[in-house]
RNA sequence: GCCCCCGUAGCUCAAUGGAUAGAGCAACGGCCUUCUAAUCCGUAGGUUGCAGGUUCGAAUCCUGCCGGGGGCGCCA
């Protein structure tokens, strides 16, 4: 038995004790009954808070009402004991064999276990990193690239269609500052006060004059600086996209921003604003009027001087996601941008769109680099930036990948280089791998010692901790699907090292190959089909963070 | 000044409004002639920043304060 057979049954229950009260059944809704992990394993295998949550409602005592519940659950079937306990939480214990059968269940569905039907059929566009291709992808934008993709997989697991998506921002003021910053390099003068430092700017300029078929020094200066914009952004670009594919994450679409002004999207957002009765020109300049939406302010769009305003591009931008045919724009914006949730929720409604529906921004806080306990300001003008790749150096893809999703996106995290480099351990995301390994190991050694899975007894699943290894499997929907509906990926990685946890305790406890002379038994044909289930449960999940899961350690 | 996020064990962090607030690392003590000891078992470690409030129940929600980070342009 399942928690989704579970909650049915109790629902069932719960509603026959509410009418038997002479409350309306049909009032009582599925979220009324949740079926919990009690956190001490000893309340038993599930637990549900009905009866406090409806005791006030239907007028009745939550410990009487708790009793009631627990003996009518009692006799059902697979159910093997209902208790109440404390204010009024009924604890439920199944049956060895309903427990045992999800094992059978989950090696029946395979790849599939997990996945659910919440987003069945919407077009997703998730937009994340977006970094400016003025340097090389730093640490903020490797947890961006890892939740990201992570979150994708999240949403495609709950039958989305994402389309990962990438805003390549090369048009505008800090793209002139990196030219410029370039042309310096080329001509051996120093950093320009606004411009960029560090060591790739002079490599870059490097490539830049070798990739440039004729004479730089023979274009006029702002031909020059053309050129090596034009030139070093593309090289820069292909960077940023070799140290994501390095990393594990690719786009569907690099979108970028120059095509939305040259093919005149940016007008055309700006005049169905206007059919829309939302735009108004002052001083010259053409404005939309956010406050009507919420914003705290107008916005201007169109500058005095006729050049589109930053929130031009993403007007036209997100009305061009809408015209592509996305029900929802997801994006992942870090902190420093958090002001201008208001007006894009704004934004997105004047275009007749409801905020936080069609367009949704998780922002995320930042990666801070500690060396020695003390804080170290990245700054990527001052050059003094931790790259993606020195990460992955120091710690591996996978190390880094799960380090990075592991938390929520709204806590900043510390990364020390020199602490993961040296105690690579203190990473969980080992000690999950580590129980794959384990699970293959197992099933390695089973099929050369001639355990098969001929028979499946779930009865005999019954050892306290493949109770709590199966009680882990089955939850494992539950928390696939929450990570998709509060977009918090990190939910899997903490749910896995759970289940890691169990699988090494089990694996401790209750062998699948027999020892000595023992012979072999239908127990052990059956913990096998448990240790492929556990196996199959971490590939799943570690494939939902985009991680490996090793054969071998 | 206004807005957003955070404050939980020595450290890094978890925890749908639920029961005795949990993991990993670090510390200390145990278990390998047995499917992988990167595992497991045990000990120790807490006024969940502070003060109120809401309720059967608050780390979680509300108010105020303290501390840290970030943001508030016809910059991008």
């Amino acid at each position: 038995m399942d928690p989704a057979e579970l909650a049915a049954q109790l629902l069932d229950v719960v509603r026959a004790e509410a009418a038997a009260a002479g409350a309306d059944p049909e009032s009582i809704v599925p979220e009324d009954v949740p079926v919990e992990r009690p956190r001490d394993r000893d309340h038993g295998d599930w637990a549900t808070s009905a009866a406090l949550k409806l005791g006030k409602r239907i007028g009745r005592n939550p410990r009487e009402f708790a009793q009631a519940i627990a003996e009518a659950l009692a006799s059902r079937e697979g159910i093997a004991e209902a208790s109440v306990a404390g204010p009024g939480f009924v604890n439920i214990r199944l049956e060895a064999a309903a427990a045992g059968a999800l094992a059978a269940r989950i090696l029946e569905e395979g790849e599939h276990y997990g996945r659910g039907t919440l987003f069945d059929g919407v077009t997703i566009n998730l937009e994340f990193v977006s970094a400016n291709p003025t340097g090389p992808m730093h640490l903020g934008g490797a947890r961006w690239a890892a939740v990201g993709d992570s979150l994708a997989r999240v949403l495609d697991a709950q039958g989305a269609l994402v389309t990962r998506e990438y805003y390549f921002n090369d048009h505008g003021a800090q793209i002139d500052r990196f030219a410029r910053s370039l042309v310096a390099a080329h001509r051996g003068e120093p950093t320009p006060e606004d411009g960029y430092g560090g060591s790739y700017i002079l490599d870059i300029a490097a490539r830049v004059e070798v990739d440039y078929p004729g004479d730089l020094d023979a274009l006029p200066r702002e031909q020059q600086q053309e050129t090596f914009r034009e030139l070093g952004v593309g090289l820069m670009f292909d960077e940023i996209k070799a140290s994501l594919h390095e990393f594990g994450v690719d786009f569907d679409v690099y979108f970028h921003e120059d095509s939305l002004h040259e093919s005149g999207k940016v007008q055309h957002a700006v005049d169905r604003l206007r059919e829309l009765g939302h735009i108004f020109e002052a001083d010259g300049a053409t404005w939309l009027r956010t406050t009507d939406f919420g914003d705290d302010k107008d916005r201007v769009v169109i500058k005095s001087d006729g050049e589109g305003a930053y929130i031009s591009g993403d007007l036209a931008y997100y009305l061009d996601k809408r015209e592509r045919g996305f029900d929802r724009c997801l994006i992942i914006l870090g902190a420093d941008h958090h002001g201008y949730v208001q007006r894009m929720m704004a934004m997105c409604a004047a275009f007749g769109d409801t905020p936080h529906v069609n367009l949704e921004i998780l922002i995320g806080q930042l990666v801070n680099l500690v060396r020695e306990g003390e804080p170290v300001r990245m700054s990527k003008r001052a050059g003094t930036i931790v790259t993606m790749e020195d990460l992955v150096d120091a710690v591996g893809v996978d190390a880094a990948r799960y380090a990075l999703v592991r938390s929520p996106i709204d806590t900043s995290i510390d990364i020390d280089l020199d602490l993961l480099a040296k105690r690579t351990n203190d990473n969980p995301v080992f000690y999950v791998q580590y129980a794959h390994a384990r699970t293959r190991a197992v099933a390695r050694n089973a099929a050369e010692a001639g355990v098969d899975r001929s028979a499946f007894e779930p009865a005999l699943l019954d050892h306290p901790t493949e109770t709590a290894l199966l009680g882990r499997l089955a939850d494992y929907p539950r928390v696939a699907l929450q990570a998709a509906e509060l977009r918090e990926p990190h939910r899997i990685a903490r749910s896995l090292e759970e289940l890691a946890g169990d699988y090494h305790r089990w694996y401790d406890a209750c062998r699948v190959i027999p020892l000595g002379e023992e012979p072999i038994g239908d127990v052990h044909r059956t913990r096998l089909a448990l240790n492929e289930a556990t196996s199959q449960v971490l590939r799943n999940g570690l494939g939902l963070l985009g991680v490996a899961a090793p054969e071998r350690m």
